[in-house]
DNA sequence: GAGTGGTCTAGACCACGAA
DNA sequence: TCGTGGTCTAGACCACTCC
């Protein structure tokens, strides 16, 4: 065993987060000011804050100017999800077909993707397996801007916020997403080898760059028997 | 107008991250180090330490232990969403009727509540309504242990986490959840006010003490055409 | 005015990576 | 060995809150 020897002000800060979790610290309470607390560990002030730092980062405490720093409501209104990023391709899914072509948008592509009717589009269309079974039908909008869409090998490994940051010469700083339940009309369903009318979840997600201008607009499609969206929150963001 | 003194390191990172946001600074490059940095600028090292450390919180930097920081590169794979918490009854959603009694666990609750079957449950259930249209069913299952559910009117009121911590008296720090679509029963389609294998939408939620004990589960079943599940996702956390 | 959090300095020393 | 990031000190001053 080696005596790992850690930061003072990590010390500090699992000392107060042992003592919020035990719940000799209750939410609403007023800790021992900066001072009290340097006194109390042998250091300074600045150490002092380095720690309780960490600790407002990870949601267990909060300071309110002029009074104090107080334990923390937990609260888990927020959850974390995982999207069709490059480890949906990479790790769990692979894609099975795709193509990859040229439109001009109609009303729908244009209104999601903020550019006229009649716009040149990129649009590339994807099948996700799982092993020999089709899951999902995945298919994506970029606004056309510069340079062709040579690269239809590269589509299926690198992440769509990457394709479109590359196309678009923008970084993709923001995405919506949205999740509901669908049937599968008959393209959907036999692509994905089921009958038509079949329970289907469909995640749709729009890309904007810094000016809040929408790059991307992807919409996947899922046989609900084979996928379900999943993910976590968590009240300390910390691990605990 | 006033002129707005801005905390130095304040001001240090702002102008990093714009020279990141602008193109002048690429991911993967390294940034100058803390001593030229503090050269740079005119203040201390402390002082740069704290920019970059904002700059590290909000995702757009990292760190290198003996090399250097480094541009991250723009991510998008997890999205938060806003689960059925406080807000979900007092803003939007109004319950419209509830129930709460308890129960024995049958076997699919004691496996969500890793408590042995028979055991004693609470059990509430609500339906949600956004003005007079009602938009799902809410079912919701606590291990009991002590105190006695007296608190009915209270509970279309608190958050689901809020009242499994006062049941159970733990705190919860972690739920997991999850998405699928489903058709609705003959019980959920007429509570709902449609037809029987009507499309919906699914949201399930455990939530888990410190050790990782289940404390509590949810299921939420909505009209699929009344409601649907979205968030956002963002590759640097502070504000742009 | 006393107590609090927030910023900043000018040093010092340690741990790590690469040459 | 040198340059880097990471920790820490012993002060100082400012801004805010409450009495």
């Amino acid at each position: 065993m080696k005596a790992r020897v850690k930061a003072i002000y990590n010390q500090i800060s699992d000392d107060l987060k042992n003592r919020i979790m035990q719940g000799k610290l209750s939410p609403g309470e007023m800790l021992p000011s900066q001072s009290q607390l340097a006194e109390t560990y042998g250091v300074t002030q600045m150490t002092v804050r380095q720690g309780l730092g960490t600790l407002v980062e990870d949601g267990y405490i909060y300071s309110v100017w002029g009074k104090g720093y107080f334990v923390a409501e937990p609260t888990l209104e927020t959850g974390i999800i995982n999207l069709p990023g490059r480890n949906f391709f990479g790790q769990e899914f692979t894609p099975m077909m795709n193509e990859v072509d040229i439109l001009r948008a109609d009303q729908e592509i244009a209104d999601k993707l903020a550019v006229i009717v009649g716009s040149k589009v990129i649009r590339t269309q994807l099948t996700l397996a799982l092993g020999d079974n089709p899951v999902a039908l995945d298919c994506r909008y970029i606004s056309y801007r510069k340079g062709e869409p040579q690269l239809e090998n590269e589509l299926q490994y690198a992440d769509f916020p990457q394709i479109v940051a590359r196309h678009t010469n923008s970084v993709v700083v923001k995405s919506t997403f949205s999740i509901e339940a669908v049937h599968l009309n008959e393209i959907e369903a036999s692509a994905l080898e089921t009958s038509p009318g079949a329970l289907g979840l469909c995640v749709e997600q729009i890309l904007y760059d810094v000016n809040g201008k929408p790059l991307g607009w992807s919409r996947m499609v899922c046989r609900s028997d084979r996928y379900k969206v999943s993910g976590v929150a968590q009240s300390y963001s910390g691990k605990v």
